[in-house]
DNA sequence: GATGAATGAGCCTTCATTCAT
DNA sequence: AATGAATGAAGGCTCATTCAT
């Protein structure tokens, strides 16, 4: 006979949830390496082993992080809806929802950063990241085909290229930005240096992809 | 010509030269915090004690090793003849530089990519930064003057936009390329998808820099 | 009745007893600088971690070790029985008191002479320590009240000169004994010699304090 | 042949000096434990190696500056006119003298407090602090002589105790100054607690010695 | 006599992880 | 599910001392 469960259950879907908000912000802030499991644990309010009780361990846990960092972008990437647009139109709006994201959400960055600097060991244990980003690449295939029937964008760009220059020009700009504000002496953070860099991104990719 | 040097007291110079080669590569290999002081005087070859003797502490030992990843790049660059070319071809040579020496230094990308999730802390500490660095800014301010001149760059070209591109489009791809090759599902490293890359960005910061 | 305790989760009262119980010994025997938290561990058959667990670090292991020893004195103090006494006497009890828990307790002059030769930094940040000495300035001001109304204690004496005093003889003779036993090349340890010391400090106190 | 020696030598004697008197300072402020040979050669402003060449090691450059210390107090006590005054007056001059040294000279007690830590290791190694001390044996020994014979001094007064009870109340005081402190809740250094100690130990030795 | 380079041993502290309840 | 206690293995750094000149 099961014993009946005392209420002081304390609904483990929150655990994990606060666990996981507390490790993405961790994460990012310190890297991998950085993050220690005892900060993770006094952020989230809960008790270390509960760390271990769900997610394994330090390793598994930044994998689950991680995989919802990039369903949490393709998500808001999918829910754009740039049926109104013409493909070149669709490109450059998608151009200003990913650095617009990178800006909204500077964990995304430093979490990829991190997940880098360790040769993507974690993201290459995890089936699930192809298919969390199968939407992406189904849209930029979608976006190009449609543009070379509109003739609005030149007939031999690569989906891959597409997909890595948008995000290159200002994930970079955004992820050096520390290093880069020293060398050239100057707050690449302002407001204004930030408009006039989406704009420099807009103008490049649209002369980049018109035929 | 140089005095030959009299075998000097158990050579400081050349420990200080074996520390840093070594930790260029832990730090690269394993960025900052995953890097173990012991790890780098192993591989040095001489007693952990000697590098703080030599160099202070882990934090210090760091900024010297970013300081001569800077030099070095800048040096080379620096070095190049781009006197024969018109503007517009230098930049795509400048390109090209860039991309092989990203190539062929793998270290550099991964210590500038600890640095950025350290917030460039070493860098802003460090006061011959800026001064190693002046030499790529006016080649940059040069060129494009240059390039005015000869109605063969866009009047409107900004020197750290066009330095960041250079830098965002090689950098973020190699640097990215574990993510990248999982979610793409291809291998990013091979040849031929170096060498589409290289042309592609060439490609790209031409059709970018014409007027 | 006290409930007796369920065998609590792995004990943590008695390892930080244990703990608390080897610091004692050992900053005794080596001073602050000299223990080692190695030592300390190994002496309580503890992990060193769990001193890191239940302490905070050294030092406040050491500002814990010196709260308990002041609690054990003053309590063994306050315990003593002195009303049938006249205040002179009773003073004279204290001294003999005072010195036979200095000779019962040599842990406690070489833990307070450690932490004068820190300046008291320990004690300085300790809000306990002065409530813990509080029972001992009571009984001095009681006693010196006593004996003026008895007519057998001078009216000028001060709580806290008389206090010192009682203190000093013992102190120094005991903390010394090793300089000047090679000084005045005697071993001052001797029952004899402590016999004889603990007359000469009643009969010198007995002198001072009379009207 | 030997090499004729450049004048370059740079007089071992004032080195040595100059080492004894930041051994001085620095023991006597961290105690041997805690002072560093490191900061010891940077204040003498001597390289560290010499240290070693001039005393040996650490314990006995500790010893040197003992002996330095003891011979200081030794000789300036010895440098006093009793003559003109009474065996008891003379006492009472020597508890003057002897509080008046130890705060002019606060290091002095700061170092035997760390020897005392020690147990003595040092001086027990030490031949030349008996021949130091003996000056001070035979004033105690004449003082008492002389105030037997004078009838000003009480006849069962024994040389080591006085000298004892003279060091005892100024040194314990001074010494424990820092943790008095605090748990008297007040400055024991003030220049007015100072001038009311000092009263208060002749008027107690007075007391004492009287016949 | 004097110096800077070099070292082995060890120190305090921290970390990810597991145990016992 | 949840918790606090407990641990083995480092990790950065320091110390007294010695080497080589």
């Amino acid at each position: 006979m099961r014993q009946p469960r005392t209420t002081r259950t304390r609904n483990a879907e929150d655990s994990k949830e606060r666990i996981l908000r507390a490790a993405t912000k961790l994460f990012a802030k310190s890297g991998f390496d950085g993050a220690r499991v005892d900060e993770i644990a006094k952020a989230a309010k809960i008790n270390k082993q509960l760390i271990y009780h769900h997610f394994g361990n330090k390793d598994k846990l930044f994998t689950a992080v991680l995989e919802q960092a990039y369903r949490s972008i393709r998500e808001q990437e999918a829910a754009l809806d740039l049926s109104g647009l013409h493909a070149d139109e669709a490109v450059l709006s998608l151009v200003e929802f990913t650095w617009k994201y990178y800006l909204a959400n500077p964990d995304f960055i430093r979490l990829l950063n991190s997940e880098n600097q360790l040769e993507a060991r974690h993201l290459k244990g995890s089936p699930n990241t192809r298919s969390i980003n199968k939407s992406h690449m189904v849209l930029m295939e979608s976006l190009i085909a449609r543009g070379k029937k509109e003739k609005r964008i030149r007939p031999d760009l690569e989906p891959m290229q597409l997909s890595i220059n948008i995000s290159a020009l200002g994930f970079f700009y955004l992820m050096n930005r520390h290093t880069l504000s020293t060398v050239f002496e100057r707050d690449l953070t302002s407001p204004r240096h930030l408009a006039k860099r989406l704009e420099g991104m807009k103008d490049l990719i649209s002369r980049w992809i018109r035929p």
